[in-house]
RNA sequence: GGCGGUGUAGCUCAGCCUGGCAGAGCAAGCGGCUCAUAAUCGCUGUGUCGCCGGUUCAAAUCCGGCCACCGCUACCA
């Protein structure tokens, strides 16, 4: 086995506009879980770290829409979308906030180390800001008529009629989408984060990822043909604060939330290492030869995680285009991987909250277990294309692979065995067909392994349930009911061989299915294996306490095959699995048809 | 408009990077088994690989063109 590594498990910061539905979470959540799970597994030292991201303008929208403050906003979702991810079983060593002290500290340090080498720097534009509030106006959130083909719904960065890109300035009679009113176009000072001076840094590096999905690496080539300055401050009163003479103060200038949020990464990691005793407990995943930073989003993240946030990692640590001097934390390395999602469409259309083509994460949650809706995502989520979910397909998936192969495997061995021999027993001879059985099983770990290190984790699940068919005929050639009577020590060997290979398949099923793996575990008489994570009230100093998602996952499971325990008492199972009966489908297409609340 | 993706069996998809007799699962039909959540095991059929052209001994795969659908276009993973 190599040395361990240090794994870096960056997922993508969820928003805390509202809840989540099941698309965020095949894109971002149920694979970075998979992988850490994996990785731990395989002995490396795993950091999974992300939190909910709270500035910027819809958690404005929405505050104002209900007349509460966006701290409100922010504080309910945040819950709400931790809540979530607990239920899920998603393994974060830390899942915080973006509205943290220790955050804003990390960001506004990240923000001077920058201004110091020269990668951010001041410029007037003009912008527009709604008269009534004072506050930037995002340009999605301006329409008015398109000045070229005269449709009337053209919003401010875009006509979606002609497709023509445009400015908001362009646009004839705008208006704002949140109230309707005329916005002011007024010159605004704001700070710019240099991109070009990266370009070349860039393309060196992107070159030299052979090992990404080939559609990230090709996406994130293109976009650098096209590298403008981008203004990372906005005319605000919702965000981090600018850290500098003059506008530290100013109530209605704050930074923009795209750079604040792709911090989280730094900073989380950093809350993490105070909070286990240790504040330089990150280095090793940012600085050390051995650190891999994996990231794991959607694909309309790839441009903040492919190029934005690694030019403000290369920016702080001196090391574009203008040179420079690392910034108080030192140099941070560059992403090892960026592991993009595709999307998930839901009945052949595309998510969408506003018109309730929806499945919220709570609601799935409520009415299904957590490792059907991890098993469905990882055997037909969006790894590199887009997938639809269908509630037949989801009912067909949960009964015909997940209940009747994998679950049912375990019921039919362990039933037999409980019922007729009590504890696990001993091998004896073994036969060609025992050999070989328990040699797939043992190889599975190195093949999966390898599938998972590549993150080709519909292939990995695919091989794993090769593996469990293979054991399903394995007991129907050998049909130990029938040796019962006639050899009941060859019956012995059967169902040695057997067991182990549901304890085989149990751990190679560890990643994706980590509730019902931990059940067959202690059902084969071991004890803890796949701990979950917890939410847990914490404070900075006293100060406002909030809800953030840890906890313990070193709990000795190893990628390997265990031997199994012969002596084992064995209990009669109760089903791993439930079986979904076929009228869900039509209830939950029922509840899509009506109207939210 | 720019960029990207997809198109393969009735359905969902893999294979394409790196050319070598077109694959898996499901669905359908037949048979076996009875340990198991009526679960499981075996056998059987299924294709102008979107279209046109090129390269090649050989193309689903490489190249050019076209069609259809989808997404992104910088604040919806």
């Amino acid at each position: 086995m190599p040395a361990p590594r240090h794994v870096l498990t960056a997922v993508a910061w969820p928003y805390a506009s509202g809840s989540r539905h099941i698309g965020h979470v095949a894109g971002f959540g149920v694979p970075s879980d998979v992988f850490s799970r994996y990785q731990r597994m395989a002995g490396n030292r795993v950091l999974m770290i992300s939190g909910t991201d709270e500035h910027g303008t819809p958690i404005l929208v929405a505050a104002d829409r209900e007349g509460v403050s966006p701290r409100e906003i922010a504080d309910r979702y945040s819950r709400v979308i931790a809540e979530d991810l607990r239920a899920l079983g998603l393994s974060y060593d830390l899942f915080t906030r973006t509205t943290t002290r220790n955050h804003y500290a990390v960001v506004q340090d990240l923000f001077l180390g920058l201004l110091d080498n020269g990668y951010v720097f001041p410029r007037t534009t003009l912008g527009a800001i709604s008269p009534s509030t004072g506050r930037t106006l995002p340009d999605r959130y301006i329409e008015g008529t398109c000045p070229i083909c005269g449709y009337d719904g053209a919003r401010g960065d875009q006509c979606d009629n002609c497709g023509n890109q445009l400015d908001p300035t362009d646009l004839i009679r705008p208006r704002s989408r949140v109230n309707g009113e005329t916005p002011r176009f007024v010159e605004q000072e704001h700070y710019f984060l240099d991109l070009p001076a990266f370009a070349e840094r860039l393309g060196t590096w992107l070159s030299g990822r052979t090992n990404w999905r080939p559609n990230v690496l090709k996406f994130s080539l293109n976009l650098l043909d096209d590298l403008k300055p981008r203004a990372i401050t906005r005319d605000l009163d919702w965000g981090v604060p600018v850290p500098l003479e003059g506008w530290r103060d100013r109530p209605d200038k704050r930074l923009y939330v795209w750079f604040d949020a792709v911090i989280g990464y730094l900073s989380a990691s950093v809350e993490w290492a105070r909070r286990s005793g240790d504040p330089d407990a990150w280095r090793p995943w940012w600085q050390s030869a051995d650190a891999h930073g994996h990231y794991f989003m959607g694909k309309d993240n790839i441009v903040f995680h492919a190029e934005i946030w690694p030019a403000m990692l290369l920016g702080y640590s001196g090391r574009g285009a203008r040179g420079g001097r690392p910034g108080s934390r030192g140099e941070l390395d560059l992403p090892h991987e960026v592991v993009s999602s595709e999307f998930l469409t839901m009945e052949g259309r595309k998510f969408s909250s506003s018109r309730s083509v929806v499945i919220l994460v709570q609601d799935f949650l409520a009415r299904y277990d957590a490792d059907a809706l991890r098993y469905y995502l990882a055997v037909a989520g969006p790894e590199t294309s887009d997938t639809d979910f269908t509630w037949a397909e989801f009912l067909r998936r949960n009964n015909d692979e997940l209940v009747a192969t994998w679950g049912n495997l375990v019921n039919r061995s362990v039933s037999f065995v409980a019922k007729n021999l009590g504890s696990v027993p001993a091998a004896g001879a073994l036969t060609d067909a025992d050999s070989a059985l328990l040699a797939t099983g043992r190889q599975a770990f190195a093949t999966v392994g390898a599938q998972l290190e590549r993150s080709r984790q519909k292939a990995a699940i695919g091989e794993v349930m090769r593996v469990v068919g293979e054991a399903n005929k394995y007991l129907s050639d050998q049909a130990p009911w029938k040796l019962k009577e006639s050899d009941p020590d060859r019956m012995r060997t059967v169902c040695h061989v057997a067991l182990q290979l549901v304890d085989d398949a149990k751990t190679l099923l560890t990643p994706f299915l980590p509730t019902s793996s931990d059940r067959v575990h202690r059902m084969l008489g071991g004890g803890a294996w796949a701990a979950m994570p917890e939410l847990r009230e914490v404070d900075e100093d006293g100060g406002p306490s909030y809800g953030v998602l840890t906890g313990d996952y070193d709990t000795g499971a190893r990628w390997e095959s265990t031997p199994l325990r012969v002596g084992t008492p064995l209990a009669p199972p109760t089903p791993l699995f439930r079986k979904l009966d076929p009228s869900i489908v039509e209830e939950e297409l029922a509840r899509l048809a009506e109207p939210s609340p």
